[in-house]
RNA sequence: GGCCCUGUAGCUCAGUAGGAUAGAGCACAGGUUUCCUAAACCUGGUGUCGGCGGUUCGAUUCCGCCCAGGGCCUCCA
């Protein structure tokens, strides 16, 4: 790849100017290669000289010179080398090598973009894991789709990567949440029914109960004691209800891990053994206790209560004991912002148990607020109103809804406003890039129905642009590759949805520019091959966001 | 009180290993169609980058303090 080459050189070039190696190695990582945002700066930039002046205390646009002098005359695709203020190198590329990497495009375009360096790691990713005790609120809809977008993005990279769903399906939560169910359900038989003081009073509830009705008829009323039966139950209508959603979103996981399914393995008990094992327990007030406070916890936590039940935190170590048993080798949680806060323990807890720090990745995300002409929505599940994420697909369509969630950093909150998603017009920017696709299949069409195979054209060569707008979008397209990259290493699918704009502007701009089929047979060829190009990328960035990529419409 | 996130154009926001004149979209105004979908394209300008200090050749970016908004701080899950 030339980029790593060029760097290499200017690095070389920079550690013979310094002529101190030390110094040298000090700066090398600020030594960069990037694409300037002007493109009267070239298509590469290096800060080399800049970093280096503050070293040797030279004006930067001397060592920008001499730094150029140490590089060969014969650069390959560098056409042109230029110094500009303050003392910037800047690169311009000639256009072959532009060609070259459409060249990559067509030789191999359902692998182009993927890369190798996840080498195979087992990657697991966890997220959602909403308990079981109602529907999907709007956040979880983000999570879902920054942890799917993630997993896709991820494969693309090379991990083996598997998608989990954490089922708390044990406890005192869902207890009472099966206690709410019967009592609605008694309420529906007419029958005087005592509803949990902290139970679940959202509306929803009462319509699960009528779920249960057809399930077993008046079972409950007649038969006393079954509430094992009754909680499993419930628990499988609100996570029916969930697996639902989510296959409206178009998000599915390989595993729903179910928190009984440990306790009853006994790997709870066993985790409290290994743990005591490491020294780092000890008993006070009748419960028992992890020093999590040598690890940087701002206090020790509770593993065992006073009373003999085991905490959640406790369980959630031994959840993930479980998974290093499974032989993940890098495990990524997505977990709400209310959650911040367990992120310390959870690491001293894996590293009291000998691993490395680096195996467990908690990404936190932020909330959503939804709004409707102005007026905000809350999301609390106890009060009865609230709009679900079921609710909001119906409204705005999945493609909209997943768009919207991934358009901004995971780590800042999210203003979600119904009425600009569900508007079908030029505002909603995922349409605008679903609609370069369909353009480019509506070409293709009408080049077929002219009789020009065209999947053929892939093995047309592409050797020469014969207008500026052609260039533009080659430009773009050849960006992709850096930009997955990118997205991988910071977790950002947002870099994704930037990039679709990207290029879907480039398109439009090159649709409006230069005609495709004309009577011009090369150029007709050529800029089918482009087209099918620009189709391929526009259909990777949407596949890796988990958004449909229309016909027509 | 402690911790986390946020503060950039009229609005919604990018800017994530300090870099060049701080960018998009929307909104607003004007223009483009004998031609592959006008859900498109082109042309117009606006900024105390919340505030004050510090680090250095250079800060929206890093550090400290302050102001404002949101969230979390349970032997709940």
């Amino acid at each position: 790849m030339i980029r790593h080459e060029l760097q290499k050189l200017l690095k070389e070039a920079a550690r013979a100017i310094l002529k101190d190696g030390e110094k040298f190695q000090e700066k090398e990582k600020e030594i960069v290669l990037e694409k300037p945002n002007l493109r009267e700066h070239g298509d590469w930039a290096s800060n080399v000289a800049l970093v280096l002046a503050g070293v040797c205390r030279q004006n930067p646009l001397v060592i920008a010179q001499e730094i150029v002098r140490y590089l060969p005359q014969d650069l390959g695709y560098v056409k042109e080398v230029k110094i500009a203020r303050p003392g910037f190198i800047n690169f311009y590329l000639s256009d072959d090598y532009i060609l070259s990497q459409l060249g990559e495009i067509a030789r191999d375009p359902q692998d182009y973009g993927k890369c190798d360096l996840g080498q195979g790691v087992k990657l697991q990713i966890e997220f959602v894991s909403a308990n079981p005790v109602g529907p999907l609120h709007i956040g979880h809809g983000r999570w879902a789709a920054l942890g799917d977008s993630l997993a896709r993005i991820f494969q693309s990279c090379g991990y083996q990567v598997e998608k989990e769903f954490y089922i708390n399906d044990y406890g005192l939560q869902v207890r009472l949440f099966g206690q709410s169910v019967l009592a609605r359900y008694q309420e529906l038989f007419g029958l005087p029914a005592t509803f949990p003081p902290n139970g679940y009073k959202g509306e929803y509830v009462k319509e699960y109960a009528q779920e249960l009705i057809g399930q077993v008829g008046d079972k409950f009323v007649t038969q006393q004691g079954e509430e094992e039966e009754l909680i499993s139950r419930a628990i499988s209508i609100a996570l029916q209800d969930i697996r639902e959603t989510l296959e409206l979103m178009g998000v599915d996981f390989q595993v729903w891990f179910s928190e009984r399914v440990l306790h009853e393995g006994g790997e709870v008990d066993k985790v409290i053994e290994k743990l005591k094992a490491t020294g780092k327990t000890y008993e006070r007030e009748g419960a028992l206790w992890l020093r999590t406070t040598d690890y940087g916890d701002d206090k020790d936590r509770v593993l065992v209560k006073a009373d003999g039940e085991k905490t959640y935190f406790l369980t959630d170590v031994a959840y993930h004991e479980n998974k290093v048993e499974r032989g993940f080798q890098k495990i990524i949680n997505i977990w709400g912002a209310d959650h911040h806060g367990h992120v310390r323990r959870m690491e001293a807890a894996l590293e009291i148990l000998g691993y490395d720090p680096d195996l467990l990745e908690v990404i936190i995300g932020q909330l959503v607020n939804l709004t409707r002409r102005g007026k905000p929505y809350k999301m609390s599940k106890r009060s009865g109103e609230m709009v679900t994420l079921r609710d909001l697909i119906e409204e705005v369509g999945p493609d909209a809804v997943r768009y919207f969630f991934l358009m901004r950093p995971c780590d800042s909150m999210l203003d979600f406003d119904i009425d600009l998603a569900r508007s079908h017009s030029s505002n909603n920017p995922v349409y605008y890039i679903q609609y370069a696709h369909a353009r480019i299949q509506s070409i293709m069409r009408l080049a077929s129905s002219r009789g020009i195979e065209v999947e053929e054209a892939w093995s047309y060569p592409y050797d020469r642009f014969s207008h500026p707008g052609e260039r533009e979008l080659a430009k773009v397209l050849i960006s992709f590759p850096y930009v997955v990259i990118d997205a991988l290493e910071h977790r950002a699918p947002h870099f994704l949805t930037q990039y679709g704009e990207e290029l879907a502007s480039a398109f439009h701009g090159f649709y409006t520019q230069c005609r495709v089929i004309s009577k011009d047979k090369d150029m007709t060829m050529r800029r089918l091959v482009l087209g099918l190009m620009a189709r391929e990328i526009v259909r990777k960035v949407l596949f890796l966001l988990g958004i449909s990529a229309p016909e027509s419409m």
